[in-house]
DNA sequence: CAAATAGTGTCTATAAGACATTATCGT
DNA sequence: ACGATAATGTCTTATAGACACTATTTG
């Protein structure tokens, strides 16, 4: 069996929305390369583990165990990255995985001090080439929201249209009319179940709270550009 | 550094359209394991080879170097394999590609005689964990002709909008009206740019020709399945 | 009542589905 | 002329975008 041998990392792009904006889980390295960078949370693939093993591990390490309780979340792989210089120690190959989670009450993992979910807006010069899969995966979280159901596992177990729009909001960076958005995603067979309780206490009318459907596409597809330019046929009389 | 290494292979997933089917590559192995089986044609990635290059350098062995120098094809990543049996030799990550090529004239490798384009419906029962790799680049394929313009990769560089349509109704195993399919594409800016030769020979009215243009995207997309059930609303009066 | 948020309704424009018609070739 | 394939046009329907309006809460 000719081929160099490689050690074989599993990286996390962990993904929530906190105050209307995306975010993602950063640790702050404590050993060297790239000592005290900020990098993707991530870990080596163990003896008897598939890499869909290793990235659940991690992911419940890093986020407090709490997340794999829940039903709620997502977890899918992004793509392999196996540049010859990606690691100064030797060759690794690393297999991204994506996950997206609701916003959680204590973000931080228990021991570790250094870690937090920051603005992907702000986020850059991450060691390794974790930058590049960061990008992968932030544009594979804004394309799945087009067609699949997806954002719900931004949400919480039970949430309201707007808790809904606001994720999309956050992750697109644009702007959605709340009426034509709530058209959308109530029209859609399976995506909302609305339940039977109510919110109180906020300043306007009560919203419906829904949980998530059966439906995992959108058929037809949420764009998040509009479909042409305007294509004007503008009226001008 | 921790964790266990793995031999890092390739796997390529090489689809082309010939005869209205939807064929992949095959390569019949001759040594252990699975001696005498197909399986996806691969290879390990040598020293200071990344992984696109261990899949460009394997697809131009396996299609006769032929393939590289057309601008025509495709190629991108799939996904990574490295559940704990897949190989019984050992620990082995396979990292899929996905390669889509015009039906070539001469589609069998020079030197290797074992190496055949079948039909992707008759296909199963290959080594390893390559139905799984196969399907996932067949599902690939089929999703992203829906978004991109990427099924013009399985036309010679001058091709008809009934060429494309029959790749269409190929990979997606429909039948596509050809006066809706003419509309959607041809108004597509950038999807198709005519040339200047015609066709001659065939029976009835010439086909215009057309090369790829610079699009990428399709927006909107082409769907597979219809919207919804007609949704009727039946006006019952 | 006012402000705020939730939710419905209406109109228009875009694009897809269905299908008739015209165009241009070979025989 | 006829069959075959290519290309255009028309009508209908579904859905997105824009935006007015109604509903239900708190202060």
């Amino acid at each position: 069996m000719r081929g160099n041998l490689f050690a074989v990392a599993v990286d996390l792009v962990v993904l929530t929305v906190r105050r209307d904006q995306l975010c993602v889980l950063l640790v702050k390295r404590g050993e060297r390369p790239y000592e005290s960078h900020w990098s993707l949370p991530g870990g080596f693939v163990q003896a008897d583990e598939d890499l869909g093993d290793t990235a659940a591990r991690e992911l419940a390490a890093q986020t407090g165990a709490a997340t794999q309780g829940a039903v709620q979340g997502h977890l899918e792989q992004l793509a392999g990255y196996a540049a010859p210089g990606r690691d100064p120690r030797g060759r690794v190959l690393s297999v991204g995985y994506l996950a997206l989670l609701p916003d959680l009450p204590d973000p931080e993992g228990p021991a570790s001090g250094s870690a937090a979910f920051l603005p992907v807006e702000d986020v850059y010069g991450l060691a390794f080439d974790h930058d590049r899969i960061l990008a992968d995966g932030v544009e594979r979280a804004r394309a799945k929201l087009e067609y699949t159901t997806l954002a719900a596992a931004f949400c919480p177990a039970e949430f309201t249209v707007s808790d809904l729009r606001r994720v999309y909001e956050a992750v697109w960076r644009t702007e959605i009319d709340p009426r034509n958005f709530q058209r959308k995603v109530t029209s859609t067979p399976g995506f909302l179940i609305p339940t039977a309780t109510r919110v109180t206490g906020g300043r306007g009318r009560p919203p419906q709270l829904f949980r998530r459907g059966e439906a995992t596409t959108l058929h037809p597809p949420m764009l998040r550009e509009p479909t042409r330019e305007p294509a004007n046929g503008a009226l001008a009389h």
